[in-house]
DNA sequence: AGACGTATGTTATAACATATCAACACCCAC
DNA sequence: GTGGGTGTTGATATGTTATAACATACGTCT
């Protein structure tokens, strides 16, 4: 259960791997990962922070594109519902996935500061399920999100 | 940890007694429950769901006030802060809190059926706190949102 | 060709949220 | 009791996020 995400990276290089690894899966799997939704995803991984579906929009259309709010919304939802994504319910907003390749209930670290996203596998969730069980209630999805400030920004602030 | 939320209620008893709490808690640390405030906790007690923010407008228009926007998010601000209410971030929406009175990191289940909310308590997350210590992450609030079905919801769908 | 499925383009609008400033009330030190 | 601080409310305007609804393009299968 290592975090991911708040230590430096290769950017360029981890753009690359992910993005491989994303066609890779949909090749797999049948899914089609279009230029637009590969854009999209680029500009997560570039990002590597929540950014917002008008933000996404505004670098798509300083592509040249024209682009309409659905247009980053559908890729979006795709990048979501497969799994290379998530949303921050938190922020409204997206972050790409830092452990694709499996259906996973995100855990994810918000920084207040920066809005940078650091992820981590839910091991302990074990309690969700039980508590939900004697409830009735059938999970479809989960999602742990935390928000506080990631070791850079308290430093900052100290 | 048991969920609270998908039993039969007596609701009219159920919103005067946590109305009551609630005001006691205030004359406590020094709150103002003021009509406003009181009137929205009593609109989510009432509904027993998540409410977006409008829908408590409209309420409140209906009992012949004439609020705006600022109105409803300021009376939700305000019981979301002191722990009255939850707010639903999956839907951009509020739901009053189940298990008042003290400071909680709230696990919801949220049903995509009928917008009916549990509640829960969250033993578990100490796991939480060990992968963030390891990150340097500081958290200062956290949320745990689980979607799907609730009883009824499921039993309706089969 | 025609029917179908998937993705995209386009317009408009719904839904959610906040900035800003003015007015009023209440408390309390002076 | 006056003046200032604090907190709540009223009101206008605007900003931000999300989706409905409809139309078009394109590949594939028969």
């Amino acid at each position: 259960m290592t975090p991911i995400g708040f230590e430096p990276h290769d950017h360029s290089d981890c753009i690359d791997v992910a993005v491989a690894a994303a066609r890779a899966q949909c090749d797999t799997d049948g899914l089609q990962l279009t230029p637009i939704r590969q854009r999209v995803l680029e500009i997560l991984l570039r990002r590597h922070r929540a950014v917002g579906a008008y933000d996404i929009l505004a670098e798509l259309r300083a592509d040249g594109q024209k682009a309409q709010p659905p247009v980053a919304y559908r890729a979006l939802d795709f990048l979501v519902s497969h799994g290379f994504a998530h949303r921050v319910e938190r922020r409204n907003a997206f972050v790409a996935c830092s452990v694709p390749g499996q259906r996973h209930a995100p855990v994810l670290l918000i920084c207040r500061g920066c809005d940078a996203v650091a992820e981590t596998q839910a091991d302990g969730n074990d309690a969700l399920g039980r508590a939900t069980a004697e409830a009735g209630f059938t999970v479809e999805r989960a999602v742990l999100e935390a928000e506080g400030l990631c070791p850079s920004c308290r430093d900052a602030a100290a």
